[in-house]
DNA sequence: TAAGGTATAGAACAAAAGTTCCAAAACCGG
DNA sequence: CCGGTTTTGGAACTTTTGTTCTATACCTTA
C-alpha cells in the first residue's frame, strides 16, 4: 500500500464517514460535494487509486457501488432458546443462519465472536449451572460442534443423569474428567459413553441492569 | 405495526440478505429481480407500506435509498486495567473516552452496552470473585458513577478489609447488605461507612476459548 | 527549458434508478 | 354475485449517477 495523498485520506474519510450516518456508500456526486472537490471526474480518478491500493472496492456500473471495507464485522447471532439442567439444548437447524431476521438475534462484534460458523446463543434458565459461574438469565454462545477437543469448554449432556452441564473436558482412557470453571471445585468423573457433546461453549455474557 | 403479507416479508428479508451480501442497499429494480416481481411499482408499493408501518426508512429521490433502521451499533469501550481482590480498581480519566485509540479497546454492541456514557471494561485477576460468578480473565463491563441505587450490582471498596468486591447493594439503615450474585449465598453485611462505591457493574463477558 | 507523470476541471453521454399513472387482476366480506 | 379494497402489471417519464473524453495546471527531473 502506497502512501495516500490528502485529497485521497479526505475521500476515504468522507466516505467512512457518510456510510456512518447514512447507512449506505455515497455516490461520486455525493463525495464531490463533501469534499468540496469541482467535479466527479476527480473523483474517479482518485477512487481507482483508492482501489488498487486497496482500500476500497467498486462495483462497477452500480450507484453507490464504494466498498469500504469494515474495519470490524457485525456479527448476528441467533438465540435460539434456553439452556436448563434438565432437558438437552435446542439444536440448531440448517436454516437457523439463513433466516436470522425471523427469529430473535444478538448482534456482536467479530471481537467477541471471531470468525467462527455456526455460532448460536442460548439463554440460561435457572440457578443448576452456578458451579461453572454461570448464572440464572446469563446468555451462553454456543459453537455447533460434533466433537471437541481437551480442554474444550463444552455442553455435554449425561445420558445417566439426564443433565446438561458446563465444563472442560478432559478424555482419561475410558473415562471423561469434567472440570468446572471454578477451580476451587472439584472435577466430575463419568464414563465417557455416558456423555454427548452437544456443542462448545465460547463464551458467557450477563448483563447486570 | 401491522402484520406484514408474505410479499412484504418476502421484501423486507430479500433487502436485509442483500445489504448484508453486498454491503449497500438494493434498488427497486435489484429487489424486482430478487423477489420474483414484475414490477418496479409493485415494488415501490410493498416499500411505501413497509416505510408506513415503520420496517424501514427510505430517502426519496435517492438512489438505494432504502435503510432497514439498523438493531444497534458498535461500541469501543477502554478496557482500563485489572481488577482484583486486594487493590482499588483503576479509574477511569477524563481522557480515557477521548483517545480511545491509544489504549487496549473492546469493540462491543449498543446492544451490551446500551447508549450509556462512562462505559470502561476490567478484567479480572485472580479467583477471588467466583462468588459473583466471576472467573479470573473474565472480563467486567463498569459504569463510572458517584452514587448507586439500591438493587444495582456495584464494585464496592470495603476499607477496613481493603478489598473489591462484586456484589448487589442494598442500603438498610446505617448497614449495607451486600448480596452476591450466587444467590445460593449468603448476604454480607458492613457499615455504610466502611463501603466505597466505586462503579457499577452492567455485564460481564467470559470468553472460553 | 522540455518532457512526463500527477492532479484538477468541465462537459457530455449513456445507463441506472426513482417516480407516477392507469388498468387489470385478485381478494374479501356481505 | 356484488362492490369495495388490495395487489399486481406495464409503461413512460424524469432524475440520478457512473463513465469517458479532452483540456489545463502543477510538479519533478533530466
Amino acid at each position: 500500500m502506497k502512501d495516500l495523498s490528502a485529497r485521497q485520506q479526505q475521500i476515504l474519510a468522507f466516505i467512512r464517514r457518510f456510510v456512518g450516518e447514512r447507512g449506505y456508500p455515497p455516490t461520486i456526486r455525493d463525495i464531490v460535494a463533501g469534499c468540496d472537490i469541482s467535479s466527479t471526474s476527480v473523483v474517479d480518478y482518485n477512487l481507482r487509486i483508492l482501489e488498487r491500493e486497496g482500500y476500497l472496492r467498486r462495483d462497477p456500473e452500480v450507484s453507490r457501488g464504494i466498498l469500504c471495507p469494515r474495519p470490524s464485522g457485525r456479527r448476528l447471532v441467533p438465540l435460539i432458546g434456553y439452556i436448563a439442567a434438565g432437558e438437552p439444548i435446542p439444536v440448531p437447524s440448517a436454516d437457523t443462519w439463513d433466516n436470522l431476521a425471523a427469529g430473535e438475534t444478538l448482534e456482536l462484534t467479530e471481537e467477541l465472536v471471531g470468525a467462527r460458523e455456526g455460532v448460536y446463543a442460548l439463554k440460561v434458565k435457572g440457578d443448576s449451572m452456578v458451579d461453572a459461574l454461570v448464572n440464572d438469565g446469563d446468555i451462553v454462545l454456543m459453537q455447533q460442534v460434533s466433537t471437541a477437543n481437551d480442554g474444550d469448554m463444552v455442553a455435554v449432556w449425561l445420558k445417566v443423569e439426564r443433565e446438561v452441564t458446563l465444563k472442560r473436558l478432559y478424555r482419561e482412557g475410558n473415562r471423561v474428567r469434567l472440570q468446572p470453571a471454578n477451580n476451587q471445585m472439584q472435577p466430575l468423573y463419568v464414563d465417557a459413553a455416558n456423555v454427548e457433546i452437544q456443542g462448545r461453549v465460547i463464551g458467557v455474557i450477563r448483563q447486570t441492569v
